[in-house]
DNA sequence: AGCCAGGCTCTCG
DNA sequence: CGAGAGCATGGC
């Protein structure tokens, strides 16, 4: 099954799919050159794809081919995926139109012409992918969630390339501490995670329901459970509900992208940075990924590093 | 060696 | 309530 989708506006997909690359490896979403991987679960099957990108950054294309596939049900669902890791339904014109406004925004809007944030596929991914990422450096988070696909996932060999399912939450809910604690987690994070997923499989908390609700509804959901915070649930709502009027304003590297852009050497507080991030209005989340990516640029220019 | 990483919970005043 | 300790590990 081939299948060829087109973004709503520029995409870059080097700049875009950067993110899966700048702190280590992902098995589940394997960047192979040009080629994009990963394994769509559909009902029991697991099925491995390929998207490939073709056409001018202004007028790009992705083709999607899902070997062996067929029927309306495994296309709506690989489509659903792939707009979602691709970022494909962010208002990227409206939200230039509006930053060129701003005096800092209108300078990243060139460098980073096309770039899209890429939202996880699931809950379970994007939430779990936080936890481990809580305090930590995202090297070290990278490492450690790669240790918890290849010993939860599932394996799916293609062409000689190995590309991991992420997790099921039943996978996971019958997960122990001690074995989330030898790949690196803490007794803690370890707790957070089984019963995230144990809340998922019986149905506490239903994902469904949630990503469909309110931005104040979700958040108020996500923290009621233990180990999810203000911050995870902000995160929850950008880069998975792709909700716009988002601003993770508590995120220590967001904090040092408004210092670094808008301080002038002060730091700003949280609220602060929520009073600034307001004014955008449904451009929230995009200002923020560019904000990021442009302090990146910046540091990449200055000392050649990869912060 | 010691401090800090794209947090969160728990305890204590 | 707000402040502060503890968590676990890797990098600098």
């Amino acid at each position: 099954m081939k299948i060829v989708l087109h973004a709503d506006g520029p995409l870059d997909v080097g700049a875009t799919l950067g993110r899966y690359r700048l702190w280590g490896e992902d098995p589940v979403n394997v960047l192979d050159g040009d080629v994009f991987r990963r394994v769509l679960r559909q009902g029991d099957r697991l099925l491995p794809y390929e998207v490939r990108s073709s056409g001018s950054v202004e007028d790009a294309r992705l083709t999607v081919d899902v070997p062996g596939a067929r029927g309306a049900a495994v296309g709506d669902a690989v489509t659903f995926e792939v707009r979602r890791l691709f970022g494909l339904d962010f208002d990227l014109p409206g939200f230039y139109r509006m930053a060129k406004a701003d005096p800092i925004l209108g300078t990243l809007l060139e460098p980073l012409y096309g770039m899209r944030p890429t939202l996880a596929p699931t809950a379970l991914e994007m939430l779990v992918g936080s936890i481990t990422a809580q305090q930590v450096n995202l090297s070290f988070a990278f490492a450690c969630r790669a240790r918890l696909v290849r010993r939860y996932g599932v394996a799916v060999t293609t062409d000689g390339a190995t590309i991991w399912a992420f997790p099921e939450a039943a996978a996971l809910a019958g997960a122990r501490v001690r074995e989330l604690r030898a790949l690196k987690y803490s007794t803690r994070k370890a707790e957070y995670i089984r019963d995230l997923a144990r809340a998922m499989v019986a149905g506490t908390l239903d994902v469904e329901t949630l990503v469909a609700a309110a931005n104040a509804e979700v958040i108020a959901q996500l923290t009621a459970l233990r180990g999810l915070g203000r911050w995870t649930a902000d995160w929850f709502l950008a880069r998975c509900c792709g909700r716009g009027d988002v601003c993770p304003a508590g995120d220590l590297a967001v904090r040092k992208a408004f210092d670094h852009h808008y301080g002038r050497g002060r730091t700003l507080s949280e609220e602060a940075i929520r009073r600034r991030a307001r004014a955008w209005g449904p451009y929230q989340n995009l200002a923020v990924h560019y904000l990021l990516a442009g302090m990146r640029l910046s540091a990449a220019r200055a000392g050649g590093g990869t912060a």
